[in-house]
DNA sequence: CTTCAATGTAACGTAAAGGTTACATGTCAG
DNA sequence: CTGACATGTAACCTTTACGTTACATTGAAG
């Protein structure tokens, strides 16, 4: 069962007119967190993604998904 | 900003007349995993929350939240 | 009370999340 | 073209998620 977690952070990101700096503080982590959970580099935490999801306005379905 | 992830995994759970080894083996995780984080020792991951959620048929935001 | 299933939890190991710092590359306004 | 800001990414480190196994405790049914 190799399920990936896909997202549309950017997307959405970018609609509110936030960089991945802004949006790093607004949820507490590093610019570095946010640019590789947006690219798929890794899972990040529940924790992370209900504050991400919460930042950019969408339900935690909504921004992450299983794929495959 | 200390924040703790907290759930209603175990009320959820036994509504729907599970085991903890049964949402375990629905999540495809081990008996463990699913009681540590129905406990609150430790923080799922994404994909993991959101499987739980699935499971239990609840969102992500009905079944985690922050709190503090 | 006894038995058995369900749950809690401890020790230990591995893999991955997420931080820090630094630098390279993209991109766009002027 | 040039500078400034945004983004990608690499090296390295620490913490923690999650697995395995095993055992103790709880609780409900007979």
């Amino acid at each position: 069962m190799v399920e990936r977690l896909a997202n549309r952070i950017k997307e959405r990101r970018t609609e509110l007119g936030f960089t991945q700096a802004e949006l790093a503080e607004r949820v507490d982590v590093t610019r570095k967190t946010v640019n590789t959970v947006e690219n798929g580099i890794f899972t990040p935490s529940a924790t992370l993604a209900i504050k991400l999801a919460r930042a950019l306005e969408l339900s935690v379905e909504q921004l992450f998904w299983l794929e495959r």
